[in-house]
DNA sequence: GTTAGCACTCAACTCACTCGAGTGCTAATC
DNA sequence: GATTAGCACTCGAGTGAGTTGAGTGCTAAC
C-alpha cells in the first residue's frame, strides 16, 4: 500500500511541476525537489512504471516525461487540493459584485474580465434563460417609429427581453399602452413558452381596432427557440499567447478562432451537466480545436431561474486548484449579491 | 516630369508588390514583374533616389527595400485606386443587411463579422449617441420586482436605451403607468441632455405621492455621461495572427490586448474626424501598441442621428484600395437600408 | 540616360560537432 | 528485496564554419 502511495505522490509531484513549468519533467528534478529521500534512480524506476500505466507519455528518449490526459483526470478525481486564494484575490473577486449594477448588461462582461485577469486563462460567461421556466409578468408595447414598436417582455423573475414588432398598419400610441395594459393583466403568469399559443386565442376574441396589433404579436413572439442566451461574454483571450503550447500562432489561431464564433463559445459552454462544477480535460471537450485545453466550468442558477455559466479555458496543464478556488469564491460572491439584491 | 512621374511610379510598384507579399522588394522584382523595359540596375539607381528621399528603408545591404511611413502616407493620398469588389463580395455585403432586423443590439456584431471576414483583417463598429442631438420621445416605466423598475428612454429618432432604477419605496404597478404616461407627454421632445434638469423641475410640483418616483428618476437619470456608446463589437481578432508581422506572438499579444480592451478600442475608433473616411497609418493611429498598424475607419449618419463608425484594422502594408471600397460598400447598403426603414 | 558587369554584403540554410539533460540497465549496497 | 551508484546510450538544442542566393553600389561602356 505504502509503494502504491510513493507512485502516485511521484505522479502528482509530476504533474504539479509540469503545470508549473510546461517542461518535460526529469527524474533528477523530482528527486532534488519533491522527494529528497529517494535517488533519481528510484524515482526512474517508478516513471517507468507509471508510463507503463499510461500515466505518462514521454517526448523522446531523453526529455524527461509529460502527464498523459489520464494523469490529468486521476489529478483532478482524486488528487486535488483547492488552492487557497490570497487576500488581494479575494478582494478583487468580490469587489466585481460590489458595485450596484445599474446597467442592464454587462455584468457577464465584467465578469469575463475580471476572472480572465485573475486566473490568466481565458474565460466565457453566459447566462441562459431556460425558456420553460420563465413566466410572464408585464408585457409593454413602446412605438419606437411609425408601423414598428418594441415589445418588452419582464418575467416574474424580473428578467427582461425585448422584441422589434413590424405592424401592418401605423398604430396610435394610446393604442398601443391599453394593448399592454390589457394583455399584461390577461396573461400574468403565463409561461413564455406558451405565449404565442395563447396570443392567438386571444388575438381571435379581440376587437377589429386591435386585432393587427394582436395578431402582430402572435407572429412574432416569442423570440425564437435559440434566443436563449440573454448575455454572453468572452475575456482575455489574449493571456492563452502567453502560454508556451502556443507559441506556434497557428496553434493560438485555431484556438482564438473558435473563441470568436458565439455558437462554438456557447456548445462549449453548455455541455455543463448538473453538478456545480465540471472539469472536461483535452478530448472530454468535444471539440477539434479545444484537444489540448482543459475547460473548468460552473453553473449558479440565479434568483429568477436564470442560469448563470462561467467557464475557464487553458491549456490542459491548467492549474485546476487555484481555477475552481475562484469559481467557488465567484459562486459564493454572487450569492451575496443575490441576497443583497432580494433583502 | 517624366522622369519623376517614372520614380512615382516605381515606388507604387514597391508598395504594390510589398503589401502583397510583405517581403522586402528587390530591384530585379521591380524589373521583371512591372517594369520590363527598364533594366534592374536602372530601377536601383532609382530606389537609391527613393531611399534618400524618405520612401524606402532598407532593413541591410542586401535585403531589398520596404516602404516607409511616408510611402505609405503618399500611396494612400496619391496614388490609390479603387479596386472594385467581385460580385461575391458585393452579394455578400449586401446580404448582411438584407434580412430585416428584428433583434434590438447585433447589428454591429454582424457587420464586424461579415467585414473581418470579407477583408480578412479586423473589424470594429460602434456605434455612437451624441448625447447632445437626441431627443426624448417617450418615457416608460416597467415594473421589474418590488423597489426596482426598468426605466425605458425612446427617442425621436427610434433609439432605445434602458436603465434600472432603484426605488425608496415600493410603488404600485398602475402608478409607473401614470406616471409613465404624463412625464411622456411632458417631456416629448425635451434633449436628453437636459432631462435630468427637467425632471427635478417637474418633482417639486408633483403630487405627493409619486414625488419619490419622481425623484428617484431625475436622480438616476440620465445614463451618465461615457454612456453615448450604444453598441461596440468586434470581428476578426484572430484574422491578425495570419499576418507575417505577426508571426512572433509577443507583438500579436500586444496588439490583440488592445483590442480586448472596450476603452483602446472606443478611443481608437472616435480620432475618426468629420470626414467620411479617414486613413490612420502607423505612428498616426497614436497608440504605442499599434504603431505597426493602419486603421481605417468609415463614419455614417443614422437617420435618428446616431453615429455608426466602422474601423479595419490590419498592418501598415494594408489593402486600402480595396477596404475602401468595401467600406464604400457597406455605406452604400446602410443608405438603402435606412431608406427602406423609413419608407 | 541606360545598362552590363563585377565586387561586395548579409540573412538563411546546411552540416558536423559538442553539450547536457535525460533514460535504461546492471551490479553493488543496505 | 528495495535502493542506489555507475555507465552506456539517446536525442534535442546550441554552436560555428561553409555555402548559397538575393540583393546592393559602383564603374565603365553603350
Amino acid at each position: 500500500m505504502d509503494r502504491i502511495d510513493r507512485k502516485y505522490r511521484i505522479l502528482q509531484a509530476i504533474i504539479d511541476d509540469y503545470i508549473l513549468t510546461a517542461l518535460p519533467v526529469g527524474s533528477r528534478t523530482i528527486s532534488r525537489k519533491y522527494e529528497q529521500k529517494l535517488s533519481s534512480a528510484t524515482i526512474r524506476n517508478e516513471m517507468s512504471d507509471l508510463e507503463e500505466l499510461g500515466y505518462l507519455d514521454s517526448p523522446h528518449t531523453s526529455a524527461g516525461r509529460v502527464p498523459s490526459y489520464k494523469a490529468y483526470r486521476l489529478y483532478v478525481d482524486q488528487m486535488l487540493r483547492p488552492e487557497p486564494l490570497s487576500v488581494e484575490e479575494t478582494a478583487f473577486i468580490r469587489s466585481c459584485f460590489d458595485t450596484r449594477i445599474h446597467q442592464v448588461e454587462d455584468l457577464s462582461s465584467r465578469m469575463a474580465k475580471a476572472l480572465s485577469s485573475v486566473t490568466h486563462y481565458t474565460a466565457a460567461v453566459m447566462t441562459r434563460n431556460p425558456r420553460a421556466e420563465q413566466r410572464l409578468s408585464h408585457l409593454q408595447l413602446v412605438p419606437v417609429s411609425d408601423r414598428r414598436c418594441l415589445l418588452i417582455l419582464v418575467t416574474l423573475g424580473g428578467a427582461v427581453r425585448q422584441h422589434i414588432l413590424d405592424l401592418d398598419a401605423p398604430v396610435a400610441q394610446e393604442e398601443l399602452y391599453t394593448v399592454s395594459r390589457v394583455l399584461s393583466k390577461q396573461l400574468e403568469g403565463c409561461p413564455l413558452s406558451q405565449l404565442s399559443e395563447r396570443l392567438t386565442q386571444l388575438a381571435a376574441g379581440a376587437p377589429q381596432d386591435v386585432r393587427g396589433v394582436m395578431r402582430a404579436l402572435a407572429q412574432d413572439t416569442p423570440p425564437d427557440e435559440q434566443d436563449d442566451i440573454s448575455a454572453l461574454a468572452v475575456g482575455g483571450r489574449s493571456n492563452l499567447l502567453s502560454f508556451p503550447e502556443y507559441s506556434d500562432v497557428d496553434k493560438a489561431k485555431s484556438l482564438l478562432r473558435v473563441l470568436e464564433t458565439k455558437e462554438k463559445i456557447i456548445s462549449l459552454l453548455s455541455q455543463h451537466g448538473e453538478m456545480e462544477f465540471s472539469v472536461r480535460i483535452g478530448p472530454e471537450t468535444g471539440m477539434e480545436e479545444t484537444k489540448d485545453c482543459s475547460i473548468v466550468t460552473a453553473s449558479y442558477r440565479l434568483s429568477d431561474g436564470r442560469v448563470n455559466t462561467i467557464g475557464l479555458i487553458g491549456p490542459t496543464r491548467m492549474q485546476y486548484g487555484k481555477v475552481l478556488s475562484v469559481l467557488s469564491q465567484v459562486g459564493q460572491s454572487l450569492g451575496e449579491l443575490l441576497e443583497e439584491k432580494n433583502g
